[in-house]
DNA sequence: AGCACGCCGACT
DNA sequence: GTCGGCGTGCTC
């Protein structure tokens, strides 16, 4: 073994530490990859052994010893740790915290690399006898023992056991006293399997086309960029392609946005693939989270499937990689190490040699520029499959219109005709409770959250004032605090209040509205959901949550309510987002024998782009501002960075930015020129949870200079003295400017 | 990030 | 006279 090890630590800085060997022999296969036990300042940490060594430049008083090997071989592989080392170089972030984020919690605790036994839940003879009501007062128990009788021989496991609410152990156990059943320790867990049942159509020429591109990029890195319209068969595309890798004995991974918005996707992957599968998802503990990972890592399932940190799942015997909706914005790490999974994603695919499928219906503008510039192949799937029309759209003027609680006449009839003919109306507003703003009409008080630069959102129903920034909570005044009124006013609109004035409207239609108040009880969204794919008229009201995901081929009316907010957004991707948001929301509508209509309503019908985006398509639109990007020097067409600082006084954030800022400037003369330093300005939301923000902006025309800048600029400014009063943290191609 | 060390105000 | 405030420096 060699006589000296470099381990990354799980801490925010840049260096690596040295520390002799454990103690004792080492494992075989101990070195890089390997997960060590150190003593760090007076407490231990578990870190990884990025590289070994005979030389330091560390005085010896002040190296030392390891304690353990926590992993007899790698617990990381060469491809796998070094695209983390590429990743901790590209967003400028400590080593040991990317590691930290890419391992599950347990790994990062120390846990063995290894599956556990667990307990196992069974059902005994005089069980299967018992009738649940003679446990009467025993409630629990009760529940507990219909579900293993319905269980019957395959029991039920203990993440399975997890899932019923209450303390179900210690009702199993209660179980298990009276003799009605019995655990046992099984020492592995099953893998989520998929059955093979589904039937697989004969593809079409559009998706044969990026099959064979696929095939025939066998072993080498092939991105492609797969532009297909919701419905046109992107699905099946991915299911055919996973069933090539699979066939050439690789594993295939799955990135998708938000998982639990996705739940068709990942059924029709169960329900076609005969194959083991691993899935990562929120609803995940830290056991079954390790158990998925080291499936992936022992090749055990062939089909992983995750949202973001998936794409650090370990991959033996890779063969694809697949990114769905790849213009979602969940893909982006908002905080701490801020990662790009669909950029690591082909990174990734890049050093590992294969090729890397990105699909969705509305290209982000990075990646359609890469299609462009040939760099990704750019395929296409222009029909939807069964040859169902896309909707229709219009715009409507809302300028001048009495609108009813945001709903314009036109609009109201357009609903009218579409229930009346058994239609469903799906209607999007993305802003959820009963009002954005509550007002005294007497003197003008508006309700201010008093942590942040925000008004606080009504929620009528709920008798509170929530601020959607920072979570702040506090009870409905019910006089202005300022002059004493009692007539305070709601201002705007919520999906809230919309609900009221729909079912006073449509007092005979059913009303679901979708959004994050009404979905927050566990699986009160599949109920939801369950009720809106039933037949018969019913008005569907939701935010984004609708967006995404779900299809409902008995909506025939799409109601855009306010499309204001995305036409002359303060962040220059808010033209991009809406365009994509409008589309996504057109494309969960209608079906063969009923194409959809989609409304729109805004007091910008001449708005350009729009005009583009609805005359046109997206691609049009894309294509147009595009070439304003490029006019503007926007992404992706620079390269971007943005230093983010918050203090408890405004002064510090500043101060800090300020001070950094003319580090970076220094360095922009000399060594890294071609880099704009932009700021500091005050962050959109200058205060937030009681803190102040603001930040600075790097921009060039090439990546590079960009990060000739970063290397130098970024692992010094812990060290300016101003860094000690604001919390910082840098965000390489951020995505929003907040 | 933690966690020590180290110098100046209100308390048993 | 002490307990404790958070400024500053370090962690192989």
């Amino acid at each position: 073994m060699a006589r000296i090890l470099r381990v990354a630590l799980p801490v925010p800085l840049y260096t690596c530490y040295d520390y002799l060997p454990p103690p004792g022999p080492a494992p075989a296969g101990a070195g890089r990859g390997c997960r060590v036990r150190v003593p760090f300042g007076r407490g231990r940490r578990v870190g990884v052994v990025v590289g070994t060594g005979d030389h330091t430049g560390v005085p010896r008083h002040k190296l030392r010893r390891a304690q353990a090997w926590l992993d007899p071989a790698p617990l990381l592989d060469e491809p796998l740790l070094s695209l983390l080392e590429w990743a901790a170089g590209y967003y400028h972030h400590p080593l040991g915290e990317v590691l930290d984020a890419a391992l599950p919690t347990l790994l990062r605790q120390g846990e063995p690399a290894e599956w556990r036994a667990r307990e196992h839940w069974f059902i005994t003879a005089q069980g299967r006898e018992t009738d649940p009501s003679e446990l009467k007062r025993a409630v629990r128990q009760a529940q507990l023992l219909a579900r293993l009788q319905a269980a019957g021989e395959r029991g039920l496991d203990a993440a399975e056991l997890a899932e019923i609410p209450g303390q179900a152990r210690r009702a199993a156990r209660a179980l298990a006293d009276r003799g009605l059943a019995v655990s046992e320790q099984r020492a592995n867990p099953e893998l989520l399997e998929g059955e093979g049942c589904e039937p697989r159509p004969e593809p079409l020429p559009e998706q044969q086309a990026v099959l064979d591109r696929l095939q025939a990029a066998g072993d080498g890195f092939q991105p492609i960029l797969l532009e297909g319209v919701t419905g046109s068969g992107k699905t099946e595309v991915y299911l055919r392609a996973t069933e090539q890798a699979l066939a050439a004995g690789r594993q295939v991974l799955l990135l998708v946005p938000e998982i639990g918005l996705t739940p068709q996707l990942l059924h029709r992957f169960r329900r076609r693939l005969a194959v083991p599968m691993a899935v990562f998802h929120s609803g995940l503990n830290d056991r079954e989270r390790l158990d998925a990972w080291l499936a992936a890592r022992e090749g055990r399932a062939r089909v992983v499937i995750g949202t973001r940190s998936a794409v650090f799942a370990p991959l033996p015997e890779p063969g694809l990689i697949l990114v769905d909706e790849e213009h979602d914005t969940s893909f982006k790490q908002q905080d701490g190490f801020r990662y790009s999974a669909r950029d690591l994603a082909v990174m990734r695919a890049r050093r590992l040699g294969v090729p890397v499928l990105l699909g969705t219906a509305t290209p982000s503008l990075e990646s359609l520029q890469n299609a462009l510039s040939g760099r990704y192949a750019h395929l296409h799937l222009r029909h939807r499959a069964g040859g169902a029309a896309m909707p229709s759209f219009r715009v409507l003027d809302v300028r001048g219109r009495p609108l009813r609680e945001g709903l314009s006449p036109a609009l109201q009839e357009a609903m009218a005709t579409h229930l009346a003919a058994d239609g469903q109306v799906l209607l999007f507003l993305n802003r959820r409770g009963f009002a954005p703003t509550l007002l005294c009409h007497e003197c003008g008080w508006v309700a201010e959250c008093r942590r942040c630069d925000a008004r606080y959102t009504w929620h009528r129903r709920a008798g509170r004032l929530r601020c959607h920034h920072c979570g702040d909570e506090r009870p409905v005044p019910r006089a202005c605090p300022d002059c004493g009124s009692v007539d305070l006013r709601a201002v705007g609109q919520g999906t809230e209040r919309v609900e009221r004035a729909l079912a006073e409207l449509y007092p005979q239609v059913p009303v679901l509205r979708i959004d994050r108040d009404s979905t927050r009880r566990r699986g009160a969204l599949d109920a939801l959901l369950a009720e809106a794919g039933r037949p018969g008229p019913r008005i569907l009201l939701g935010t984004q949550m609708l967006a995404k995901g779900h299809h409902f081929p008995d909506v025939t009316l799409v109601g855009v309510l306010d499309a204001d907010h995305g036409l002359y957004g303060a962040d220059f991707r808010a033209l991009e987002r809406m365009a994509q948001l409008l589309i996504q929301v057109a494309g969960r509508a209608g079906r063969a024998e009923r194409p959809g209509e989609v409304l729109i309503q805004t007091h910008h019908p001449e708005h350009p782009l729009l005009h583009t985006l609805l005359g046109q398509g997206y691609d049009a639109f894309a294509r147009a501002h595009l070439e304003e990007r490029r006019a503007a020097g926007l992404p992706p067409f620079a390269a971007m960075a943005l230093l983010r600082a918050e203090a408890v006084q405004a002064g510090q954030a500043r101060g800090f930015l300020q001070a950094a800022a003319e580090r970076a400037r220094a360095l922009t003369g000399s060594e890294a020129g071609g880099v704009m330093v932009l700021g500091p300005v005050p962050a959109p939301m200058e205060r937030r949870a009681g803190r102040y923000r603001a930040q600075l902006l790097l921009q060039a025309g090439r990546r590079a200079a960009l990060h000739r800048l970063l290397e130098r600029w970024v692992p010094g400014l812990s060290e300016l003295p101003a860094a000690r009063q604001a919390r910082w943290s840098l965000d390489v191609d951020p995505q929003d400017m907040f």
